[in-house]
DNA sequence: GGCAATTTGATTTACGTCGATCAAGTCAGT
DNA sequence: ACTGACTTGATCGACGTAAATCAAATTGCC
């Protein structure tokens, strides 16, 4: 523990294993053209030294830039709206630290147009791209180009196939629907109940482990609690709000509603609409305006959410490590957010 | 939107504002002895080309390393001990970014002993310093001593007077202690019930906020659920135990327990001894082992957690940004996070 | 108009790395 | 011992800034 602990640079590992510089460039940065027996000097003054090159130097020699791509659903999505939001403050502010942040945008949902997508980003030469992803198989071929090229890629909100990225960066979707019938549970106070459930799509991923996640703790620990129907709907907000209507009139003692995926509009002012008895239990998810207004009018009890604005602090500091070919710094599990009423974040959301 | 847009340099803006480098240097950096007339047509040269200087080469430059310190309570407090692992942690990942970190260890509560610690701090010529802090005005003096000598401050967990900090990083208590409260009212459908209070001390600023909060949301909006007794004892788990054995046997009809501060241990196993009614509400804030495990098993529903590792984070990220006089980057409000059974961490906490 | 003080320009070194180049060295196989 | 292939050493010029020096130019003041 020395006072001034400079860190050790290349020309100190250089001159520990007895080479020159030049040899020991070529052994950090596997330039090739080396004898094994100077490899292995070079890599024990590393270890010895505990050398790392220092990025700092490094990107500026280099004159490096961070070229980054998003892939994400845009348009009417109101939660992608506000990852959209973030993602822009987000690239201002790194502007100035060399990064460059492009958003492609591509269709919700559908795997054709997020295969184009990729196809074209790979003719870009990005450094990184972050990806809203679709657990399909067709992705694997173009992603694996992607790769080769030397493109690092992390899947965002939902994951990719394994294989494809270095990381995924978002919640467990089988947390969170625990979560919700754990609430919902808590709010019948061990007595009997009726749920609605609303699923976007059963084919996305995410919504169906938040469905298999919420059924799971309803049998195991409610089983007084019963689900009357799960209606599934493209995450239409008009189509929500008429078959919540519907299952509302034709289904006896409804007494809580779950919305696994988009729409909540619709079903908020369905709510609004319902003669509602006065314990019910509606639990939806993502924050945004309508969901939060909801909440604090008591029209919502509970918004799962995933922090978007999170998530994308995230996905930028991974890629720039990964891109740097540094482990990323340690950072504890992205947990889904319980939002009631009493926890919202001050900014309007 | 240039094709191969470089950031402008310093030698960008010397140029335009039709001076030398050095008399560009001179303006900001802050050296004196220039004109007035020369440091307007230099700064109005950076407003027009958005000069903002590479940090990289900066501290390349200077050879810069960031000096840091973090004083926080110590010992036995299993919050803090987490606290503690994650900075190791972080500590270790920052090193090779010439960030060199010091945990001093203050008694908690104890304002003499922070304000001395901050006293020998100021000795050591940190750049900059986290500080989990007391509302206390003895400590004004000191801090603003500390930040006379170029320290920059930020406060942890519990705020300091306002003037003597940039940045609190933290959770509103007051929210937390609300959202306890919610989820409280929710698990009594409507019914109602008896709640017992424990609290660490009253002094606190933390824990008077979260018994306020907790108090305002019952009277408001279930005012069938009555606070029967609030216990003050500070933080002891031994002394938990046998004051809510007590408070049990002593009070009828107690449906529900909030411990406001620490000591959740001794609490935890009352708990497990006491023969709870079916439907029993119990919610306690920290995510630590015992919690943990108490939510796995059902003895607590709810844990209000602040993250602390998040919060480590965040310290780090802002007092790196305000050494280097840069805005901090964008990140959302820290909010009480809400773990039940169903979306704890993989990890072992 | 002259002296001193202030302001400016020009230039240099250093920070640690990358990506080159070029000359010199080693070694194998013939 | 010679060729060709591989391996090494030495060195250079970026990258953008900090920090310093010294000489030159501009001011203020009497």
């Amino acid at each position: 523990m020395g006072r001034n602990m400079r860190s050790p640079t290349l020309n100190d590992v250089a001159r520990l294993a007895g080479v020159s510089y030049a040899t020991a460039d070529r052994v950090v940065n596997h330039r090739g053209n080396v004898a094994d027996k100077s490899v292995r000097k070079v890599l024990t003054a590393v270890e010895q030294l505990g050398y790392v090159r220092n990025v700092a130097a490094a990107n500026l020699s280099r004159s490096r830039t961070y070229r980054l791509a998003f892939l994400m659903p845009g348009g009417s999505n109101p939660f992608f709206e506000r990852m959209h939001a973030h993602l822009e403050k987000a690239a201002s502010h790194l502007k100035h630290s060399q990064v460059s942040i492009n958003i492609v945008i591509v269709d919700a949902f559908a795997v054709e147009a997020l295969e184009q997508a990729i196809e074209v980003v790979a003719g870009a030469d990005y450094d990184g791209i972050a990806i809203v992803g679709l657990g399909n198989d067709r992705l694997v071929a173009p992603l694996n180009a992607l790769r080769d090229r030397g493109t690092r890629i992390v899947s965002l909100v939902s994951d990719l196939p394994d294989s494809c990225r270095e990381h995924y960066v978002g919640i467990n979707n089988l947390k969170a629907g625990r979560s919700a019938a754990r609430l919902m549970g808590m709010a019948h106070a061990g007595g009997p109940g009726r749920a609605l459930v609303a699923v976007g799509s059963l084919d996305a991923p995410d919504h169906a482990d938040r469905l298999q996640g919420f059924r799971t703790v309803l049998e195991e620990d409610f089983p007084e609690i019963e689900i009357a129907s799960v209606i599934e709907m493209r995450d239409q907000s008009a189509l929500m709000h008429r078959m919540m209507m519907e299952a509302w009139s034709t289904t006896e003692g409804v007494s809580a509603v779950y919305n696994v995926g988009a729409g909540n509009e619709g079903l908020i002012d369905a709510l609004r609409i319902m003669d509602r008895p006065r314990r019910f239990c509606s639990i939806v998810h993502d924050l945004i305006p309508p969901t939060r207004r909801a909440l604090e009018d008591g029209t919502l009890d509970a918004a799962i959410d995933q922090r978007p604005e999170i998530e994308i602090n995230r996905a930028l500091t991974l890629l720039r490590a990964i891109v740097d070919d540094l482990p990323p710094p340690p950072m504890p599990e992205l947990i889904p957010a319980i939002f009631v009423r009493d926890n919202l974040p001050d900014e309007t959301v």
